[in-house]
DNA sequence: GGATAATAGTTGTTTTTGTAACTAACAAGG
DNA sequence: CCTTGTTAGTTACAAAAACAACTATTATCC
C-alpha cells in the first residue's frame, strides 16, 4: 500500500482503536487454544464455553450460564443439546419450577472438562508469561472492566 | 446455580482465563460502535475495517488488507464487493500485475471514513477515560503483542 | 518455450450465528 | 379462577462466516 493520505490532521490509527485491538487480540489468543477442543474433542466454542462453566460453578441452569458469560440463550439451547447427545451432560427438570432444567456434567463431561482445563491452564500460564506479573494483573482488571464483569 | 465443587484443588476459574477474558472484553467494547456502522451506514464489521484500511493507509490491495488485519480473503472479496456496489471505494486493475486490483476509496467512501473515525476516536477515548494514561498505554502495548502486531 | 506450481481474487456450498416467533410453565391482579 | 403478562427454553428461518473448489494470471525450472 502507498499513500498514507495523513495529510489531513488523522492523528487516528486503527491500530491503537482498542475495539480493533481487543478483536484481533482476542481472537489470536484463542486459536491455539480452540484447534483442541475443536479438532480434538470436537467442540464449538459454545459448547466448551458451557463445559467449563457447569465444571467450574457446579450445577447450573442455561439461563445462568447465558447471563454469567453473556451468551444468548439460544446458542446455550443448541451447545446443551449438542452436550447431551454426547453424554457430557444431563439435565434434570426442576420440579419447583417445571420451566428450569438444572443442568450437570456426567462422568466423561467431567472427565473431559477436567483434560480441557489443564490445558487451558497452561495455555493461560504461556500467554501470561509474556508480561510481568504485575502486567497481568492489571491486565486482567482492564479486561474485566472493559467486559462489564466488575 | 450451586455445588461449587472446587473440591478438586481447582485453582482454574473461568472468568480470569486470558481469552476468555479478552473475548468478553472485545465484545462488550465493540457492541456500541457497532450500532454506528451498523444500523446508521448499513455496513458489517468486515466493511468497516476495509473502509477503514483503506482510508487510514491509503492505496492496498484485497491482499494487503488481508494480511495487516487478519482477515480471511473470502470476507475482504465480499467486503469490497459491497463498498464497490455503494460506491464508496474504486478498484483499479494493476498492469503490471493483472491478478492484483489496486483499492481506494471513492469521495463518498473518504467522506464516510471521516465521519466514522470521528466517532471512533471519541469511542476510544470514552473507553480510555476509565483508566489512567499510563494503563492505557499499557494495555494497547500489551494487546498489540498478544495479538502478534509487534 | 511449455509443463507445473504459485498467487490474487471469486464463487458455491456447508456450518454457525442472529433474530423472531413459538411452547410450556408460572405469576399477579382483578 | 381466569385473563394478562413473564419467564425458561426451543425451533424455524434469515444472515453471516468458514471452507473448498474454482478462474485467471504470473513465476519457476527443466
Amino acid at each position: 500500500m502507498t499513500n498514507p493520505e495523513n495529510d489531513e490532521k488523522d492523528e487516528f490509527d486503527l491500530r491503537n482503536f482498542l475495539p480493533f485491538l481487543l478483536n484481533q487480540a482476542a481472537e489470536e489468543s484463542s486459536l491455539e487454544f480452540q484447534q483442541v477442543y475443536k479438532n480434538r474433542y470436537g467442540m464449538l466454542r459454545t459448547e466448551w464455553r458451557v463445559l467449563f462453566h457447569l465444571g467450574n460453578y457446579g450445577e447450573m441452569t442455561a439461563k445462568d450460564i447465558g447471563q454469567r458469560a453473556k451468551i444468548h440463550k439460544t446458542k446455550i439451547s443448541r451447545a446443551v443439546a449438542k452436550l447431551e447427545q454426547r453424554r457430557f451432560l444431563k439435565r434434570i427438570r426442576d420440579e419447583e419450577d417445571r420451566r428450569v432444567e438444572r443442568l450437570s456434567l456426567t462422568q466423561a463431561g467431567h472427565s473431559s472438562y477436567r483434560e480441557l482445563r489443564e490445558i487451558a491452564q497452561s495455555y493461560d500460564a504461556k500467554l501470561a508469561a509474556q508480561f510481568t506479573s504485575g502486567e497481568v494483573a492489571l491486565l486482567r482488571m482492564m479486561l474485566r472492566r472493559l467486559a462489564g464483569m466488575d
